[in-house]
DNA sequence: TCATATCTCTGACTTTAGTCAGAGATCGCC
DNA sequence: GGCGATCTCTGACTAAAGTCAGAGATATGA
C-alpha cells in the first residue's frame, strides 16, 4: 500500500471517527460557524482581516456572524486605532466563559477517543500523531524568495543568531543586521524564507562568490520543525537559487558544533573541501556540491 | 505536552491542511452532501439502508439526495428483489466516470501533499499514520456481549478456526458450531464480540467452571487489528464478565504456538498454572488470575 | 487635495442541509 | 389473512451557509 493510500485510508477513519472539534462546536445552541469563528477569535482576540483569511470566508457573511455574536454579548468589535478602516475583534467576560466551554468540550472528546487505550498504547498514538503533525506541517510549509532586510527574514534571522549565541562555546556575535544585505538580492543572490501560518521557521541564502560558484549561508530550521526534512528542502531550493543565478557549484562553511547541519549537509551530497574563504571567523567545515 | 494535546494540536493542522476527501468533493459541480453520498455509494453499490446508516442521514433527505442523483443520471436506485421494501443504488455508466473522478481529486489532493517530502519523510508519515490508524480504530472498536450462535460471533469464530488450522502444525478441527455453546450464555457465561463498521474484529467467550472460577475461551484478535491493545481490552471485558458471574479467578488454556497471545497472557496479570483440565487436546499451557 | 485603494458593512438574494409527521408498500409471523 | 413491524417516499417546513453588488468610511501616494 503506498503512502497516498494510507493518507486517504487514514484521512477516512479520522473524519469518521474523530470530529475532535467539529463534533465538539455542535450542540452549543449556536451553528457550527458561529461556534468556530468563536474559537478562531480566541482568548486573545483576533483581527477581521485576519479571521476572514484564516476562515476564508465572505466578508459580507463575516460580517452577520461577527454581528450576531456580538449581540450575543460574546465579542466586541471595535476600530484597530492604527488604521480606522479595520476593526479587531476581542472576547467579553461571556465570550471567555463560551470559549472556555468550547475548549472543554473538545479536550473532553479527546479524552474519551484516548479511554479504550492502554497507557503503552497512548504513548503510541502520542508518538504518532506528533510525528505525523510535524510532517504534516514541513509538507505544508511555503518556501518563498523575501529581500533580506524584509521582517520575514529578520525575525528569521534574530533566531539563527540567538541559537549560534547559544551553541557556540564562546557564543556569537552577529554582524549589523544589513551588513552585506546586497549580496542575498538579486542579481547577486536570493534569500528564502519559510514560514508556516506567517511564522517565520526556516531561512537561508544564496550569494554568488566569483563566477560560477554560489555560496549557502545563514541556513536555519526552528529547533521544533527538525527532523521533518525541512533542512534538506530548503537546501535544494537555495542551490536551485544558485543554478539560476548561473553558478555550477555551490559551496558552504559551518562550525562542527551544528553536528546536525554537518550530517544534513553529507546526506545532501556535499563533501567537505579546504576552507576556501577566511571571511568567517566562526567557520571550522567547509563543503562543496556540483549543481548538476 | 499531554496526548489530548497532542490529539488536539493535530487535530488542529489537519482539519486546515488536508481535507484529501472534503475537498475533492468540491467543485465538482454538485454539493458536498450529494458528492459524499456518490462516493459512499461506490463502484459495486449499495443499500439505501446501509447507506443511511454510514452517513447518519434522515431517510427523507436520502431519498432526495439519491432522486437528485438519479435525475442526473448518475445512479439507478431499484428494489431489493430479496425483499421488496429494501431499495439497491447502483452507479449507472455516468456514475462510474463521476465516482472516478472523485476518486482521482482525492488521490491527487493527497499525492500534492507528499509532493515538498523526500522518500524518507513520506515513509516515516506513512508508518505514523498507518499506526495511528490503526490505534484510532481500534479505540472506536465497540465491545459488546452478544448470543454465542449470533450471525457476529460465528463470522469471527470461523475465522479465528481457520487460523488456528493454519497455525497448528496437525491443523484444527472445531467442534461443531453450537457444541457448548449455551456454557457461553447468560447466567452460565458470556460471549463478547467486537466490531468496527459492523464487520467482528476480535472475539471471545467465558464461562463458568465452578462455583467461582471462570473459564475464558476462543478469544482471538483479527490479525489486520493486532497491536493495538485490542486483546487487552477484550480480555478485561471477559473478566468484567467473569465478576459479573460470581467468580473470583479466571483461568484459561491456550498453545504455546500462540506465543503473542501467551505473552499478551503474561503482560495481564496471569501466571502459569499446571493443567486445571483434559477436555482440550490442543491445549499445553494454563494460566490463571485472580479477579480482584 | 484628489484620485485610488483598502476595509468593512448592508441589502437582497440562492443554495444546501436538515427536520418532522405521516402515507404507502411490503414483509414476517401468528 | 390479518397485524404489527420495517422500509422508503412525500409534503411542508426551518435554519444555516454562502454569494454578489455596491455603499460608506478611511488610508495612501502622487
Amino acid at each position: 500500500m503506498s503512502t497516498v493510500d494510507t493518507i486517504r485510508r487514514f484521512n477516512r477513519s479520522y473524519t469518521q471517527r474523530i470530529g475532535v472539534l467539529e463534533e465538539s462546536f455542535l450542540g452549543t445552541g449556536r451553528p457550527l460557524g458561529a461556534s468556530r469563528l468563536l474559537f478562531e477569535v480566541g482568548p486573545d482576540g483576533a483581527a477581521v482581516r485576519e479571521l476572514r483569511e484564516r476562515l476564508d470566508l465572505d466578508s459580507g457573511y463575516l460580517t452577520r456572524l461577527l454581528a450576531r455574536l456580538a449581540d450575543d454579548g460574546l465579542i466586541e468589535v471595535r476600530p484597530d486605532p492604527a488604521d480606522r478602516r479595520r476593526r479587531t475583534v476581542a472576547l467579553t467576560a461571556v465570550g471567555q466563559n463560551a470559549y472556555r466551554e468550547l475548549d472543554d468540550r473538545s479536550e473532553r472528546k479527546a479524552r474519551g477517543l484516548l479511554e479504550p487505550l492502554t497507557e503503552r498504547q497512548r504513548a503510541r498514538l502520542d508518538e504518532a500523531l506528533g510525528t505525523a503533525d510535524l510532517l504534516i506541517r514541513a509538507a505544508t510549509v511555503h518556501l518563498r524568495v523575501v529581500d533580506p532586510v524584509s521582517g520575514a527574514a529578520t525575525t528569521a534571522l534574530r533566531e539563527y543568531y540567538a541559537e549560534l549565541d547559544r551553541r557556540f562555546p564562546g557564543g556569537f556575535v552577529p554582524d549589523p543586521p544589513d551588513r552585506g544585505a546586497d549580496r542575498f538580492r538579486a542579481p547577486e543572490g536570493a534569500f528564502v524564507v519559510a514560514t508556516s501560518d506567517g511564522v517565520s521557521v526556516a531561512c537561508g541564502g544564496v550569494r554568488r562568490i566569483d563566477e560560477s560558484t554560489g555560496e549557502i549561508k545563514r541556513m536555519w530550521v526552528a529547533s521544533a520543525w527538525r527532523g521533518a526534512g525541512l533542512g534538506a528542502r530548503l537546501l535544494r531550493r537555495l542551490e536551485d537559487e544558485a543554478r539560476r543565478l548561473g553558478c555550477a557549484r555551490a559551496v558552504l562553511d559551518t562550525n562542527r558544533v551544528l553536528a546536525e547541519a554537518v550530517a544534513m549537509y553529507g546526506r545532501a551530497g556535499y563533501r567537505e573541501i579546504e576552507p576556501y574563504s577566511q571571511d568567517n571567523p566562526y567557520a571550522d567545515a567547509f563543503f562543496e556540491k556540483a549543481l548538476g
